[in-house]
DNA sequence: TTCTAAGCG
DNA sequence: GGTTGCCGCTTAGAAT
């Protein structure tokens, strides 16, 4: 749930005061009604909520008063041009669907306080526009406050500014200053500066005025002592309330559409024939109106189902006539295929069956080829926005050519990544509330399984039809946030124009040598058959050499070998750090399970699997995965071909059985030290800065500044160290991981680091800046603008929240390096053709690319990769690209 | 299904 | 005062 509370005053007196007198032909002034009216519908366009509530004052006498009955005496009577228009600006949100809420005797900030504690308590998340300093002391974990005409979050740090604590100790600081406008003592010589660093030392007012005695004399003093029961007086004043009666359940504040002939008939009423086009405007086609025209949030609220299942053409085509009456159709496949779910429209969705083997009972389903006859126009049509899940994964099933699309998959990941998973399980409960059923639905589990072809065509429609839905009513609820988000131009520029791409790189495929795959595996069995005989002579009995837990009862066990430390689960941790500990002590055990070890990861990883996976052509073809991780990066699976070895010599072996057909080439393009290239953009350190434009050897150069060694004669020790930092740096350092890493004790460790960011000071400046953005925002940004959300900054955890700093510095390097290749992946088709190059790409790891071309133009092809890769961003720091060219993907690397 | 280890950038 | 321990992934095999 995402509550959205408006400052329903904050709003009025904000539109009196920005717009001119305005009357209506009546003669009643109506300027604030407008500009409130145009607020609101902004704020509905922009801040996608599940629930929704203008907050009124409801009138000037509160409990308040009966606490100190000068409370706002000295606040004048609203403009007599004013107060006409508070009764219509509450009629003006009812027409626009939003309940209106106020309670006697209670401020509106009180009923703020009170809503977002049931908001929070129902698990939800309260968003608050308001830019009242009062509110602020609001803040906190779930509960953020955003100014809807600045467009600005407001957070740790706006808070900090205006009164120079954090947002809990808001009301202590104010109940130093008081409030002239509201009447409010405080404690009179105290203002904003010193009641903040009075409430620095001492944490409380209570801790403040019993300090105060104890002070040295002054002004402040006096002043503490004598009006001490005026300063907790103030501060019952400012504290507000949470405890207020709710007078509309949350629940019943669920967003709902506006009904149009309401709203319409208030904007008439009142004269604003701009504002009517305006909305009405945005309700029509129109290029850049397409999201504001998408289903409205609030049509959620149809409800999910029965879903009819189509075995006729005529069914079939009135289902695609509606669609192309709304301009949106959703199309999810199931199966290979089984069926289609379509969906014309929020709740009007069918299930199409195609490929059931039907049981008595069942209608006739139509084919696959009838439904393509139909589809197929319809996707076709340059005026139809097809919605997909994965449009990628879609596309492959569907073999039909498609106009335009969506991918609310995408839309997604490119406003949300880091926050959760973008599956449509996910995205239905997060942003629908609503649990969406799953294949098992279809299929039954364990024993009772069923292949989707017998499933019942009824059965089917209910999971596939829902998911078309679902897609549908999410890419209303999606695509319109994606402004606000300043996410557009990543989905519309960058992710999107990637799917074509990868797709073809998947099709591609790359080929492999199967004989040199299949006897490198016979070899290496042979080999780790004697090492486990190795392994079982030196533990003086058999086990199994690739269980960790047999392993370290064998070590730690049998064998009573030092060193040993047991896991959180109790098991004895036996990974390679353990075992090169063990076989520098001279135990041959260790490193006999150490090659054991590499040899079977080989084997069954790689040899094996690659050859398995394998088509008619030796070629093997992966799957790029575009939201599965948190930074922007893609992922590779079924098999992963991001990770094929390459670090030791038996990996290389691995790696040279990628290779190019006769004719052809592989050539390779990856950017050098992009990671660090971008920290020493975005972290703007001039030395580091420097050094790359010199193109020195940047490990090097850091042992060199670090340890006060001469470029000339560096030994290899202290550049490895050199390195070890600069990655350490990227990964959010920490003094025991650098330990951990160079095997050095963790003091001296702190001492590199202490060195490190004493030769480059900016480094610090940009760890504390990245932090601090997550923690008021919950995320950070690439230097592209990717969101990439850190959930647990604010964790009572420290080491979840230690690990969540790390990440979040981590993530603008990483992210902004995926980025960039993106950008360069996107450019390349295109840049390859029109230089007349027939090379086409084929993998992508990270910041590499590999292309395969004819061996006549693979100069042609590596120079023009450098080139498209390297200017694909432009940043402070030069982007270098290096190139390789060889028969195999070893030699090209 | 979860844990451990190992492969990559 | 003790803990946990360098970012992002996927896969395989054993244990549960």
């Amino acid at each position: 749930m995402k509550l959205v509370l408006v400052d329903g005053s904050g709003f009025i007196f904000r539109a009196f005061h920005a717009l001119p007198p305005m009357t209506r032909p009546d003669g009643v002034h109506v300027n604030a009604v407008y500009g409130f009216c145009n607020m609101l519908a902004k704020l509905l366009r922009e801040e996608p909520s599940s629930h929704v509530a203008v907050i009124f004052d409801a009138g000037r006498v509160t409990f308040r008063n009966q606490i100190y009955d000068a409370y706002k005496a000295h606040r004048p009577e609203p403009p007599e041009e004013l107060r006409p228009q508070f009764a219509l600006i509450r009629e003006a949100t009812r027409a626009f669907g939003v309940p209106a809420i106020e309670l006697a005797g209670w401020e509106a900030d009180d009923l703020i306080a009170a809503y977002a504690k049931a908001g929070l308590d129902a698990g939800g998340e309260v968003v608050i526009i308001s830019s009242d300093k009062d509110l602020m002391q609001l803040l906190r974990p779930g509960v953020t406050m955003q100014d809807a005409m600045k467009n600005q979050q407001i957070g740790l740090a706006e808070v900090a500014a205006k009164f120079g604590v954090t947002p809990d100790k808001v009301i202590e600081v104010q109940a130093l200053i008081g409030d002239a406008v509201d009447n409010v003592p405080g404690v009179p010589g105290i203002g904003p500066k010193g009641a903040a660093a009075l409430i620095g030392e001492y944490g409380t007012l209570d801790a403040v005025l019993a300090a105060a005695p104890a002070m040295k004399p002054s002004k402040r003093r006096e002043a503490l002592i004598e009006h001490a029961d005026k300063a907790r007086l103030s501060k019952a004043l400012v504290t507000l309330r949470d405890d207020a009666p709710l007078p509309v359940p949350v629940a019943d504040l669920a967003a709902t559409p506006w009904e149009p002939a309401v709203l319409r008939a208030f904007l008439a009423e009142n004269g604003f024939k701009s504002l009517a086009g305006k909305l009405r405007l945005e309700a029509a086609a129109g290029p850049g109106a397409l999201e504001a025209a998408a289903p409205s949030p609030a049509e959620t609220a149809r409800p999910f189902g029965p879903y009819p299942v189509i075995t006729t053409p005529e069914a079939l085509a009135a289902l695609l006539g509606e669609a192309e009456a709304s301009g949106y159709l959703a199309l999810v496949t199931l199966g290979d295929p089984t069926g289609y779910g379509l969906c014309a429209r929020p709740g009007a969705a069918a299930y199409v069956p195609v490929g059931h083997n039907l049981t008595l009972g069942d209608a006739p389903h139509m084919t696959r080829a009838q439904v393509a006859e139909l589809l197929a126009p319809v996707l076709a049509n340059p005026a139809m926005l097809t919605l997909f899940h994965d449009a990628k994964a879609e596309w492959k099933m569907l073999g039909l050519p498609v106009a335009a699309f969506d991918d609310v998959m995408l839309i997604s990941m490119a406003q949300d990544g880091g926050r959760w998973a973008h599956d449509v399980e996910t995205l239905a409960r997060q942003h629908l509330g609503h649990e969406a059923k799953t294949l098992e639905h279809v299929t039954g589990t364990g024993r009772a399984r069923q292949a989707l072809a017998d499933a019942p065509p009824a059965r089917a429609g209910e999971y596939a039809a829902e998911r078309a839905d679902l897609v549908m009513r999410l890419h209303g609820w999606l695509k319109p946030a994606l402004r606000p988000a300043k996410a557009l131009a990543l989905y519309e520029l960058l992710e999107k124009p990637l799917v074509p791409v990868l797709l073809a790189m998947e099709a591609a495929g790359v080929m492999v040598d199967r004989a040199d795959l299949a006897a490198m595996s016979a070899e290496f069995e042979r080999r780790m058959a004697a090492f486990e005989a190795e392994a079982h002579r030196l533990a003086g009995r058999e086990f199994n050499v690739g269980s960790p837990k047999q392993l370290g009862e064998v070590l730690f066990e049998d064998m009573a070998l030092p060193g040993g430390k047991k896991g959180k689960t109790g098991a004895w941790g036996t990974d390679g750090a353990v075992l090169e500990g063990l076989a520098e002590q001279g135990v041959g055990m260790a490193q006999t399970i150490m090659d054991w070890r590499q040899l079977a990861k080989l084997k069954s990883t790689y040899a094996d699997a690659l050859v398995s996976l394998t088509d008619g052509q030796s070629r093997v073809h992966t799957v790029f995965q575009m939201a599965a991780t948190t930074t922007g990066r893609l992922s590779s699976v079924e098999p992963n071909l991001q990770n094929i070895p390459i670090r030791t010599e038996e990996g290389a072996r691995i790696r040279k059985t990628f290779i190019a057909p006769p004719g052809l080439r592989l050539v390779s393009a990856d950017y050098s030290q992009i990671e660090l290239r971008l920290l020493a953009h975005v972290a703007d350190i001039g030395a580091l800065k420097a050094s790359f434009a010199r193109g020195e050897d940047i490990h090097a150069r850091t042992a060199s500044e670090v340890f006060g060694v001469p470029m000339a004669n560096m030994d290899a020790m202290t550049r490895r160290r050199a390195k070890a930092i600069n990655f350490g740096i990227i990964y959010g350092i920490s003094a025991f991981g650098l330990a951990r890493q160079l095997g050095i004790p963790a003091a001296e460790a702190k001492g590199f680091i202490e060195a490190y960011h004493a030769r480059y000071p900016e480094i610090r400046d940009f760890m504390d800046r990245t932090k601090a953005q997550a923690r008021e925002t919950g995320y950070v940004l690439t230097p592209f603008g990717r969101r990439v959300w850190v959930p647990k900054i604010n964790d009572k955890a420290p080491p979840l929240r230690a690990y969540a700093e790390r990440a979040a510095i981590n993530a603008p390097l990483q992210g902004g390096g995926a980025d960039i290749i993106k950008r360069a992946m996107v450019k390349l088709p295109g840049a390859l053709a029109a230089a007349g190059l027939s090379a086409r790409l084929l993998l992508q790891v990270h910041d590499e690319l590999l292309f395969e071309a004819p061996e006549a133009e693979a100069e042609a092809t590596a120079k023009l990769a450098q080139e498209v890769m390297q200017g694909a961003a432009l940043l402070s720091v030069p982007l270098v690209v290096e190139t390789g060219i060889g028969q195999n993907w070893g030699e090209a690397h």
